[in-house]
RNA sequence: GCCCAGGUGGCUCAGGGGUAGAGCACUCCCUUGGUAAGGGAGAGGUCGCCAGUUCAAUUCUGGUCCUGGGCACCA
């Protein structure tokens, strides 16, 4: 007797062996039909899958977050079966799922084209309207290594080689492709439903670029036509919310041939700039940071002192002069603890708390630049602070509170937080590197911030926090970041006298918590789909007449408004009040402010909201105090 | 840096071996109009750059730069 405990508690018994697929059909026809999986005491398997003794199983349907899954997986192979269909000398690779969809990655010796992507969605739909079941292999390590190699899957004998001895080697086939996977999949082609490739792109062989370049195929797969259908549209508004795209529309910024990676900040971009910037002063300034400002090109010396220029040499744009050679600044510590190391320091000066709007240079790869989100020429609101062993996590704390304090100003709610420890290749000894994790780690962890650890991911000198923003394609971006050093203070000898009398060297946090200010900009678009909040809307009002008789004292209004400190601008252009409104609009400001005969003659002005609501006349005093959260 | 796709008036884009086209924006004129496009006229381009093929190249070939999508990188 076999007795399998259903998730509501119910238990079914069997004489024998049953499969999860018998169970279902135990229960009801229509969910044997609808079930794509099972889960057998916490482990996914297939419908086919045999329970033998007494187990707990949970039914997985499309409903599933697991279902998904499956299917998002079963439509990668449904991929790479039409690909070797119709292209039998390319190879397969490895095929998983990803957020939104699934990739597979080929090698074939010709590129892939847009137009073999039609033919291959093709392929797929007819294969899938053969509905053909997809079937659990299991084989010993060398039958697969040579089956694999019989059927010239050069990629898939190296898969199996790298993994872990003992563990099953499982194969799964449809009609006449079969595949390397552990599985599960769905119990037949048919019961993918909706799905799309979505584009090409190249990916090293196991992500190391070292290797071969495979060619990748993206593709999404939901549940239904409807999901997929939700989901490309979500695509397209995001693609309106581009920064790059409403840079443009809104004259905030452009880039250009000549200057690569470097952005032109137009007046209206600049003024964002400038308003944030003043906003981090007053918050720098709360918490008792100094601002400097250091010089943009350091003799070679320094970078070679700090382990820059061996770490990342090719990196850095160099120059030379009187047979000196320097390098443009490619970060600001190494010049704070210039800073530092002028006169000596006590104890009592610490925690010495540096801030610097430092430009840095970077020479970054040409195919990493994106938008003014990854650049060649940055501004971060950086800082170092300098203090002893002791204050690093109360700092590292406060430096926290500083993030979450001014992200919330900006209208982020959602922040991924990730700590990166130490690297292979890194400076300082190991003890140190323990002491500086844990005081990260402890710092998360007073905060009650979750966290996710990247092993290896850490800066040559230190461990890192990192704080990441989300865009509105969902990719992510590193904005704040928080690392500490107990390295290269060392190394640019900085030190203060201690208490007793002894000469230490001061822990160094690196913090920013913007990052770069030409990311957080190009976050903030996007995140505001370039609405920006009043405060800092590079115009927050403009003020239109409705004909030419009340020019003047619309213009009389923008300079009241200008004088009271708002930035306003006035519209006096000879158009239909209905037209202005509309280029107004797009622009993306706050609030209009329209003027006809009646406010004229009540010293009024009407508001209307960039929603487009009506606020109704009032006078100008009434909007400072209603409207304008300065 | 690597793979793929692009680069045509200020912007968005069409076109295609025989001296380049639309809409919007721009300038001028008419219109003075109450909440998302009033009407008319005009001006504007070495078709990214450099070579090659050709009687002829913006169009075909090659190179190069830049942009975009990925990969790799990100102190």
């Amino acid at each position: 007797m076999l007795k399998i405990t259903l998730p509501d508690g119910s238990v079914r018994e069997f004489d024998s062996a049953v499969t999860v697929l018998d169970v279902a059909k135990n229960i009801s026809p229509s969910l044997a039909k609808a079930t794509l999986a099972g889960v057998v005491n916490d482990k996914l398997v297939d419908v086919s899958h045999s329970i033998s003794s007494d187990a707990n199983l949970r039914l997985i349907t499309e409903k599933d977050a697991e279902g998904l899954e499956v299917i998002r997986h079963s439509t990668a192979h449904l991929l790479a079966q039409a690909v070797k269909q119709l292209f039998p000398m390319a190879q397969v690779t490895i095929g998983p799922v990803i957020e939104n969809g699934f990739f597979y990655d080929f090698s074939f010796e010709r590129a892939f084209t847009p137009e073999d992507l039609v033919s291959i969605e093709k392929k797929m739909a007819q294969l899938i309207e053969k509905n053909l079941p997809l079937e659990r292999v299991e084989m010993s390590r060398e039958d697969a290594i040579l089956f694999f190699e019989s059927i010239g899957e050069e990629y898939k004998v190296e898969v199996i080689s790298s993994i872990p001895a003992g563990e099953i080697i499982s194969l799964y086939r449809q009609g006449d492709f079969i595949d390397l996977c552990r599985g599960p999949h769905v119990p037949s082609t048919g019961k993918i439903k909706a799905f799309k490739l979505m584009k090409l792109a190249g990916a090293y062989w196991r992500g190391d670029s070292k290797n071969e370049m495979l060619q990748r195929i993206y593709g999404t797969a939901w549940r239904n036509k409807d999901e997929l259908k939700e989901y490309l549209h979500l695509l397209e508004e995001a693609e309106k919310r581009d920064h790059r795209k409403l840079g443009k529309q809104l004259d905030l910024f452009h880039l250009q041939e000549e200057a690569p990676g470097m952005v032109f900040w137009h007046p209206k971009g600049w003024k964002i700039w400038l308003v944030i910037e003043q906003y981090m002063r007053g918050e720098l300034e709360a918490d008792g940071y100094q601002e400097i400002k250091t010089p943009q090109i350091v003799d070679r010396s320094l970078w070679e002192k700090s382990g820059h220029w061996e770490m990342y040499g090719e990196l850095m744009f160099a120059t030379n002069s009187e047979n000196r050679d320097y390098a443009v600044k490619p970060m600001n510590c190494p010049c704070h603890i210039q800073v530092y190391n002028q006169g000596l320091k006590s104890y009592r000066d610490l925690p010495l708390r540096l801030a610097e709007f430092g430009s840095c240079h970077r020479n970054e790869p040409s195919g990493s630049l994106h938008g003014i989100m990854r650049v060649r020429n940055f501004v971060q609101d950086d800082a170092h602070i300098f203090c002893t062993e002791e204050q690093m996590e109360s700092e590292s704390i406060k430096f926290i509170d500083l993030v979450y304090r001014v992200y919330q100003k900006f209208g982020f709610a959602k922040i991924e937080v990730k700590l990166s420890t130490r690297p292979e290749k890194r400076v300082g000894e190991d003890h140190l590197w323990d002491a500086a994790e844990d005081a990260l780690a402890k710092a998360l962890e007073c905060k009650g911030l979750a966290f996710t650890l990247q092993p290896g991911e850490g800066a040559f000198y230190g461990p890192k926090i990192e704080f990441a923003l989300k865009d509105c394609l969902g990719r992510e971006w590193q904005c704040g970041t928080l690392q500490l050093d107990f390295n290269l203070p060392n190394r640019l000898g900085a030190s203060y006298i201690a208490e007793d009398g002894s000469k230490k060297v001061p822990v160094m946090l690196h913090r920013a918590a913007l990052g770069s200010l030409e990311r957080f900009i190009g976050v903030l678009i996007e995140h505001h789909a370039g609405h920006l909040p009043f405060w800092l809307a590079p115009i927050q009002v403009v003020v239109l007449n409705i004909s030419e008789k009340q020019a003047e004292y619309a213009a009389k209004v923008c300079r009241q408004l200008i004088d009271l400190g708002v930035r306003a601008e006035v519209d006096t252009s000879n158009e239909k009040v209905g037209y202005k409104i509309r280029q107004q609009t797009m622009q993306k400001i706050p609030y209009l402010l329209v003027v006809g005969d009646n406010e004229v003659a009540n010293e009024q002005i009407t508001v209307r909201k960039q929603d487009g609501s009506d606020l109704g006349a009032m006078s100008v005093t009434e909007f400072m105090s209603n409207c304008a959260d300065v």
